[in-house]
DNA sequence: GTTAGCACTCATTTCAAGCGAGTGCTAATG
DNA sequence: CATTAGCACTCGCTTGAAATGAGTGCTAAC
């Protein structure tokens, strides 16, 4: 399967030509524009051999050749070994330091910012909450039965939940509540808290048993049930100046895969797998999801206390800019895990 | 400027055809579709008359009429005198109420799901919270030198701020500078908080006043810093769905109005103001947008504590069916407001 | 092994003809 | 006198044939 270098060259060529242009590349454009030293003629039998390959198709009997998933595999995959030109960070991440304040309007920038940048869609998944470590929780007292919860964690995280009780309850007594409730489950995930946990609480305060048991149960069952994870997304409409995606009706498709959540989830979930390089990269077919036989995706996770807890995707056409948009990842993930892991538990 | 009925009619009749084909409608079309016992010829004779007038227009010499922006103004006049045939509650309203836990959950639901009742885009602004009273705060220490600062307001808006302390301070201390906070601040809005009443706070703790001046300092200026409304949006694709604009670059532009911040705030400040009717709708040139020539919105206001504070918005061509989303935006007002105001100051 | 030359393919562009939906006008009609 | 049948006319759209041109594969010569 090892390419001679001048397949090679001619190999990298038409995918470089094609990358630009969107449009099939002959032997002509090829010896006319990169200078191999060869004729048309020589360039065709070199297709020829290419084709059989299975490097590029021809996508009718007279028209030039387009790369196949196989040709961009190989294409991305010497790219990855290449040293990169210019490894100095990308300007545009800089803008996110200012918005850091939330997590979520932070995960929100990047999808947008990102979006921008690259001009292809983005989609970025929020961490998974469940799984990261309390660092605080508060009772307030909104109203007379109402409480809101507020629980900080790694990351800092901030999440509050309205909770709905049988009777009121003092601030005082919320904040004595508060206190026992740091005291047990500082460091914990929420996914380690348990019924047994909460009832053992109970002991160490000395009030109103049955008032606190209630409480305690209701926000133990509001913790359980909240929903994890979300994704959020941006850019989708740049799909639509892509040449490759003037079938409105394709292209619509396509968005609302990336904009629902059934199938971008699973694009996610897998992006957080598929690991063994810190960037992913899916073409075509590779990506296993019919709607998007046309794109590529680019896949990086990012990290909070040492766990893999969201991931970053670009999905573009199939020949969008690999390098920069690499390039434009492995920049954003460093500089928001720097972000992230300021203060980790 | 009054129609007789048979011209009446026929304006009906052009609007109501082309409202469902999106096709230039002709004299023959009317004859056979609707029942109004008079010839093509005749009616072309009034369709003459309705172009001298104003109310239709014809794309080219050998077409049918299409209503202009008069026309179509004409028509939905005089479907608002009309009764509504079905005054029952739209079922979609009733998936809000589940979600109604966090308002801004709440109002992204709102979009959303009005975007997919309607097929049309939708925009929704979030509350102007600066001018929403003050229900609750809450300091919490979340790390040695990090406070979080919990406000809820009427309507149960809860926001977050993270600030940063040049030392550190004991959760007790937070407690009782919450206290204090709760105190003088309860039912006042953002705006009316001032320096003056910050620093007149002082004097009601005994504690360390250096630094409860310093973390009040901080508090004051955060909250004033804050942003304030915020405008989300949904269904935006469905434009692309129309044949009015099947010109990608046209609907992208218009996509882009909708998406973008400058001019979508221009759209739903306006909303808030022109509201003689509690529901107002704008047709191609009333918009005043340029991008939107082609399009209606119909707009209405939500109101929390008995102030103005929001607005919802529907996008979509001008042959939309302005009654059924009438309909739908009165429905959700309704509820909306139910909700939001359950609980006020 | 390379290349010039040539026949061949086929998507795309171009252009004219024809179609048909629709109009406006005129003259006949009840 | 309002209504309508009839007809000539307009003009965007469809259709299909021809021309175009980018590109190939093959063969024979270098």
């Amino acid at each position: 399967m090892e390419l001679n270098e001048r397949k090679m060259k001619i190999l990298q060529a038409i995918i470089g030509d094609y990358l630009s242009t969107a449009e099939p590349v002959g032997s002509r454009t090829i010896s006319k524009n990169y200078d191999l030293g060869i004729s048309p003629a020589t360039i065709r039998n070199e297709m020829s051999d290419l084709e059989e390959l299975g490097f590029i198709v021809q996508p009718h009997t007279s028209a030039g050749r387009i790369p196949s998933d196989k040709g961009y595999r190989y294409y991305v995959d010497s790219l990855v070994k290449l040293p990169r030109e210019d490894e100095q960070p990308d300007q545009f991440v800089n803008k996110l330091l200012a918005s850091a304040d939330r997590i979520e309007d932070l995960l929100k920038n990047i999808a947008k910012l990102l979006a921008k940048e690259t001009n292809y869609a983005t989609l970025v998944s929020t961490p998974k909450y469940k799984s990261s470590k309390i660092k605080n929780l508060q009772l307030v007292g909104v109203e007379d039965k109402r409480v809101l919860v507020v629980v900080v964690t790694d990351g800092n995280i901030i999440k509050n939940y309205m909770i709905d009780l049988d009777e009121g309850i003092e601030q005082t007594m919320l904040n004595r509540i508060t206190y026992v409730l740091n005291e047990h489950l500082y460091g914990l995930t929420l996914e380690e808290i348990n019924l047994p946990l909460i009832k053992n609480m109970h002991q160490y305060t000395d009030d109103n048993q049955i008032v606190i048991s209630k409480v305690l149960d209701v926000i133990f069952h509001t913790i359980k049930s909240i929903d994890d994870s979300d994704v959020y997304f941006s850019g989708t409409t740049n799909i639509l100046k892509f040449p490759e995606f003037n079938d409105i009706n394709k292209a619509l498709e396509l968005i609302d895969v990336i904009e629902k959540g059934d199938k971008n989830q699973f694009l996610v979930d897998r992006a957080m797998n598929d690991d063994e390089h810190n960037i992913n990269i899916k073409i075509g077919e590779e990506i296993e999801v019919e709607e998007m036989i046309d794109c590529s995706i680019i896949t990086t996770s990012y990290h909070i206390g040492g766990k893999k807890v969201g991931a970053i995707a670009v999905i573009g056409p199939k020949r969008m800019d690999y390098n920069k948009t690499v390039h434009a990842l492995k920049c954003l993930q460093t500089n928001v895990e720097k972000i992230l892991n300021r203060n980790s538990v």
